[in-house]
This record gives C-alpha cells, sequence and structure tokens, in this order.
DNA sequence: GTCTATATAATGATAGAC
DNA sequence: GTCTATCATTATATAGAC
C-alpha cells in the first residue's frame, strides 16, 4: 500500500472543515495549518479552491459508492439494507447534531453560492436515491420505487436539518422509530 | 403610516440577499449597492454586519407570528390550520426549489458558522414547532403533540432540502399529498 | 442622513528560491 | 515538493466633510 501523500491529507482536512464549517467559511490558510503545511505548497497540489471542492466531492462520491455497497453485500433482504441507510441517523448522531448532514448542508450551500460544482455534489444524492429506489424494486414497488426513494431521503434530511438547530437527540430516535414502521408497509 | 425609513429598505435587501445567496456570502457593499446607498451610510444605520443579521432575524420572527395568527384566525379547525403549514411548500414552490426553506438553510449555515445568533434564528423553528404543538392538542393529541409537531416540521424540511437539490416538482406535490394522508389520521 | 476617503485584515492566488 | 515573500482583491469597519 502506497505512503499517504500529501495531497492525500489535504483532502482529508478539507473533507472535514468544509462539512464542519462549511466550504466558503473555510479558508485556504485553515485548511493548510491544519495540514501544516504552508499555503505555497497547497497551491502545488491544487491550483484553485474549487479545486480541492472537486476533490472533495469526488472522494465522497466514492465513499459513498463503497458503504452502499457494503450495504448491498451485508444485509440479505431489501428492506433490511434500507434499514442500514436508516440508521445512520442514530450511528452518526452526534455528528449531525453539531453539523447537520454532510451531503445536504453542502447542497444548500452550493444552491445559495450558485456554484458550478452544483451538479457533482447533488450527484452524491442520487447515489442514496437510486440505491434506494433498487431496493424498494426488489421489493416489488417497481412503479413506485423512485418516489419511496425519494420520500426516505427525505425524511432523513428533514430529522438531520432539525436535530441540528434543536440539538435533539430524542427526536432523532423517535424519527427513525418512525420511519421504520412506516419501512414494514412496504417490506 | 410612517415613510419607509432607509433602515427599513437594507432589513428588505439584507433579508432577501440572505436567503437566496447565504448570509456570509453576502457582502455589506452588494447589500448597499442594492439599495443604492453608500457602505458609509450603511454603516450609520447598523453598526456591524451581525447587527443586521439580527434585525432580519427579528423581522422573520415577527413575520412568521403575524402568518401563524393569520391561519389561526383563517382555519376553522386545528387540522386545517396544520393544512395552511405544509402548504407553504406549495405556495413558496419556486422559491424552494432555487434556495431551499429560508429557516432551516439559515439556522444551517449559523450552525456551521458557529455564530451567536444561533440561539435566535432557531426560535423561527421554534414558533412554528409551537404553533403545531399546539394544534395537535388541539385536536386530543396532548401527549404527543410536541412529537407530532417535530415531525411535520421535520417532513416540511427534508421536502424543501430534496427539492432544492433536485429542483423536482413533482416530488413537492407527491409529499406534500403524503403529509396530508398522514395527517388525517390525527384530524 | 448621506457621502467620500481610508484603515486594516483576510482571502485566493502567484513567483521564485531551495 | 516545500518553502517564503508578495500581489491583487475584497471584506468589514471607521473618520470626517457636507
Amino acid at each position: 500500500m502506497a505512503k499517504k501523500a500529501t495531497r492525500d491529507f489535504i483532502v482529508d482536512a478539507a473533507d472535514q472543515l468544509f462539512y464542519q464549517q462549511g466550504f466558503e467559511h473555510t479558508s485556504l490558510s485553515y485548511i493548510a495549518d491544519e495540514v501544516k503545511i504552508s499555503k505555497g505548497n497547497f497551491y502545488h497540489h491544487f491550483k484553485s479552491k474549487d479545486k480541492i471542492l472537486d476533490a472533495v466531492i469526488h472522494r465522497r462520491l466514492i465513499n459513498t459508492q463503497a458503504m452502499l455497497d457494503k450495504w448491498q453485500n451485508e444485509g440479505k433482504k431489501p428492506d433490511e439494507r434500507i434499514k442500514s441507510f436508516i440508521n445512520i441517523l442514530l450511528i452518526n448522531q452526534n455528528k449531525i447534531k453539531k453539523f447537520g448532514c454532510p451531503v445536504g448542508t453542502l447542497t444548500s450551500e452550493l444552491a445559495k453560492l450558485n456554484h458550478s460544482a452544483q451538479k457533482e455534489a447533488n450527484e452524491i444524492f442520487s447515489l442514496f436515491k437510486n440505491w434506494l429506489s433498487e431496493q424498494f424494486k426488489q421489493l416489488g414497488h417497481t412503479e413506485q420505487a423512485d418516489a419511496l426513494a425519494m420520500h426516505i431521503l427525505g425524511r432523513s434530511q428533514g430529522v438531520a436539518t432539525l436535530a441540528n438547530a434543536f440539538q435533539d437527540q430524542e427526536f432523532i430516535s423517535n424519527e427513525v422509530e418512525k420511519i421504520h414502521e412506516w419501512l414494514m408497509q412496504y417490506s
């Protein structure tokens, strides 16, 4: 396995900082400090701030697909796989309370900035949507599959947004349970 | 009725721009240009950028309360009032597709900035939550009222976030209908 | 209340030595 | 690949004339 290059450390740091502080609010100086390199060195690896954003989104796409693939192999039944998706809300609840959903908050920010990377960022959502849709198809709900996928994706986004605003742990548990109950009628 | 003062025009512009472009991304110069005043004049009315944010949040609190009061007087039954809330998703669908929910996107941004106005901004959410909770109480669901209020608030947030990312009009209609159906069991 | 001019700090980005 | 030094631009904010 190859040694981790400086470039990877930059993407590591940017990925986290963009999530915790937002894309625009995170300056290159701050990233460089975090990685303990100079700004000049930073520009050797990425020729603009938008280029790291591209790299971060690309990494998130890879990681998301890897997670979906893992769920695909782990859970035996489609409805159990969907539960894996819902349960991220519980697993990541501390981060979500602090920073919201990494996908939803990024797409919202880029929409306001009218940023050219909007489309790529939205692709992360599409990965989830298409994967969820596929599960519903396998459950026999071919016609409604896309709408059901969007529904569950929306529910999880709402939970993340309010958990972030209200810092409410019980709300997350309640909602996750409600989504599980909702899911039963399609299992 | 008093003449509209420059101060009001500044808050008008800031309110819209913070919604459309985000708080941090909206510079004072841009606001000043929009209102057609100088930056110096701007600082005569607001001594810092955070002070306009305060004013904008305050105005949104006032406007939100006024809207809730209006619904309280218009709709005869509590479940019809709740429907008024849900229907904002349809009424404002064009803006929501472009910029998301003004409340959710602001609280998310301020959370990432760790901004001191977070608490005040979240109060807008609380107005909705408490109002919705009151409606469910009047429908006889005293015990669950808060949880039901948070549920419906979360659903609407999820719809706004995904409508913004996917630019999907049909999704909004579908989800609004689903929320109406869900509401029936509590009516 | 409104303006012009300016101060100050930070940002994204580049040049060039090592 | 990494650094220091620097640039141009923009941001928030202030001073002071009218």
